[in-house]
RNA sequence: GCCGACUUAGCUCAAUAGGUAGAGCAACUGAUUUGUAAUCAGUAGGUUGUGGGUUCAAGUCCUAUAGUCGGCACCA
């Protein structure tokens, strides 16, 4: 929607706004060593070495108002190709810029300066005529980043902004942002009593109140029941597990840090388990297996924790305690291609009926670092092969992305991105030939031999946490009526006159299976309406004089204001069979 | 974890320059007796995240710590 990176006309103005705002940085403050300022999918940033100096993001209408003035005044920019020495020479006393220029061969004719006015860059260029074509940006943010994306360097203060070619532009993206923040699963989370949080549970460690926990148990009944459809077995394993499990497996090498610190007992050592794997390779070895048995597919909601860094740590999007709608297959080698093929399929399906569609496959591939990739070139190539494969047979779309794979195999991954812009995976099936050799794995093939099964990593709805997270912020907080925590609200016109004809509807509906509430509060009708508006309840019944003496009910919809009334079984009917067909509201800018 | 900011009533937010915390909604009580997005009045509600410090005086300044937020790094 905003996209400024491939957007040939913002492309430019973009770029040179970075320059714009380098520029007016270094005339305020002295002594900063610029780093590169690239154009992003929504915006630009710079990224500079202040030394002692600091900018806030109330310094930034100081740096606009710079900006402001430099663009005014209407400096070209010029682009020249220069030496290497030259441009060595010139940025000699900024050791980033000499990192790239270092880059460059002797004699590379690649080396190009771009000038306005007093200002100097190193840059391949992409830019408008003149400054005075910048009119229409605005600072976002201030940030650390690390210098080369490397924890381990310095961290540098990075500049956000956006540039657009119009005020109008600029505008529907500064209400393009307030639509964003209102999508905020943290803020409707709040606001819907759907979870909450508390210093003496922990960060990361989510309570879910009533109306959270409808969504998650609809999530949960939901997706088992899909998945005992097409063969699965459910299971459920503890939270805890000796340490010597996870040494067995690898996962201990690999993901010490990011796991909750040993529990010692008498002789015990245990451990809350960050994933479930594991405990499912256990089950799979508690018997013999036959060739024909396979594949065995063993699912759980399994309980994890991860010691997720501070910083890391968000709503219920990246949680210390989640619960995963984890499965591990158990299959042969010819039966693989089929497999995922079950899964991708599998997950287009519950997809349809959440009406997602923003997403992207990805088959996230092993990078070239050896220690956080198990070594078995042979295993790895095999195995990133057949997702290939797999993925051109289904003719489904897909990316692939390096050093984005388990230490154990290769993965695809469904990238998803969240109303505040961040890329997330939302689920994810992995190929692994490496976890059934560590534990020993086999069944009897038809010859009699033990041979190792191959296993698929699979989690349709990722978690449970993450999932709703992202559903919250799809619906805008407005659940479609299947996942909706109070699905139907009865509404007596006068709270006492009307009261029994309305309280046996909600012993009706209950009856049926409607999770049904009754307003019936000493209030105006309008003051009740407003209040099932605002919790955003999707059928309101409102029920006076006519609907007494006829039998009905007015039916008035969230995000409406038509009224429409049914026989009271008409209306019944009705809802029941939106209930199962999962039906998607259309968006409604009137909502709350 | 790193850089920066923020934290005041259940919620959303006020409190000029340091002068002793205030509003709306929600809650409670009463009046009102309601036909589709806020009826009226009253009551109660706070060691200003927590611990130190400076000062005659701290919500406001300093410091430590926790949590939250924006990025970065990380993400089995």
């Amino acid at each position: 929607m905003f996209n400024t990176k491939d957007d040939a006309i913002l492309y430019p103005i973009n770029h040179s706004c970075a320059h714009l705002l380098a520029q007016a940085v270094s005339n305020i403050y002295s002594d900063v060593k610029f780093w590169v300022g690239p154009v992003v999918e929504e915006g630009f940033y710079y990224d500079m070495d202040l030394g002692e100096a600091t900018i806030k993001e109330e310094d930034f209408p100081k740096i606009e108002k710079e900006m402001k003035r430099l663009a005014k005044d209407g400096k070209r920019i010029v682009g020249r190709k220069v030496t290497k020495k030259e441009a060595q020479d010139f940025f000699k006393d900024n050791p980033y810029k000499l990192y790239l220029i270092d880059k460059f061969d002797e004699d590379s004719d690649e080396i190009s300066f771009y000038t306005q006015g007093d200002f100097t860059d190193l840059c391949r260029g992409g830019h408008v005529e003149s400054l005075k074509e910048l009119k229409y940006f605005k600072l976002l943010k201030v940030a650390g980043a690390y210098w080369l994306n490397d924890s381990k360097n310095k961290m540098l203060t990075r500049v956000y902004g956006i540039a657009f070619d119009s005020e109008e532009k600029l505008k529907a993206y500064e209400n393009y942002l307030e639509e964003c923040k209102a999508r905020d699963h943290r803020k409707l989370g709040k606001e819907l009593d759907i979870f909450m949080t508390s210093e003496l549970v922990g960060p990361g460690l989510n309570l879910w109140l009533p109306n959270g926990a409808v969504i998650r148990r609809t999530l949960e009944r939901y997706i088992v029941d899909k998945e005992l459809e097409r063969g699965y077995h459910h299971v459920y394993t503890p939270v805890l597990a000796s340490s010597e499990l996870y040494k067995i497996s690898g996962h201990w090498d690999h993901y010490k840090d990011g796991m909750y610190p040993v529990m010692k007992m008498d002789k015990e050592e245990v451990v809350l388990r960050p994933m479930n794997c594991p405990h499912h390779m256990l089950l799979f070895k508690n018997s013999l297996h036959s060739y024909r048995d396979l594949p065995i597919r063993i699912g759980e909601l399994g309980q994890d924790f991860r010691y997720e860094k501070s910083g890391a740590v968000m709503g219920l999007e990246r949680v210390r305690g989640m619960c995963q709608n984890d499965a591990h297959i158990f299959v042969r080698k010819d039966q693989i291609k089929e497999e995922i093929k079950g899964v991708v399929e599998l997950i287009l399906d519950v997809y349809k009926d959440f009406n997602i569609k923003n997403y992207k496959f990805r088959l996230s591939l092993k990078g070239d670092d050896n220690e956080k990739y198990y070594n078995d070139p042979s295993m790895w190539e095999n195995a990133e092969n057949s997702l290939r494969e797999i993925l051109n047979e289904l003719n489904v779309e897909y990316y692939e992305a390096k050093d984005e794979a388990a230490f154990y195999g290769p993965k695809l991954d469904v990238q998803i991105k969240t109303a505040l812009g961040h890329e997330l995976t939302l689920s994810t099936c992995q190929l692994d030939f490496l976890l059934p050799r560590k534990f020993d794995l086999y069944y009897i093939d038809e010859n009699n031999e033990k041979v190792t099964p191959v296993v698929i990593h699979r989690a349709i709805l990722g978690t449970f946490e993450r999932f709703s997270a992202y559903l919250i912020e799809e619906y805008k907080g407005a659940m479609p009526l299947w996942l909706a925590p109070t699905q139907v609200m009865v509404i007596p016109v006068h709270h006492e006159y009307h009261l029994e004809y309305a309280k046996n509807i909600v012993t009706e509906l209950r009856k049926l299976g409607f999770r049904t509430e009754l307003n019936a509060k000493n209030e105006k009708l309008g003051y009740r309406v407003r209040e099932a508006n605002s919790q955003k309840i999707p059928i309101q019944l409102v029920v006076g004089e006519g609907e007494v003496s006829n039998n009905t009910i007015t039916l008035r919809r969230f995000g409406s204001r038509n009224q429409v009334s049914y026989e009271k079984n008409e209306l019944y009917k009705l809802i029941e069979i939106e209930n199962k067909t999962k039906f998607i509201y259309e968006e409604d800018n009137n909502n709350n």
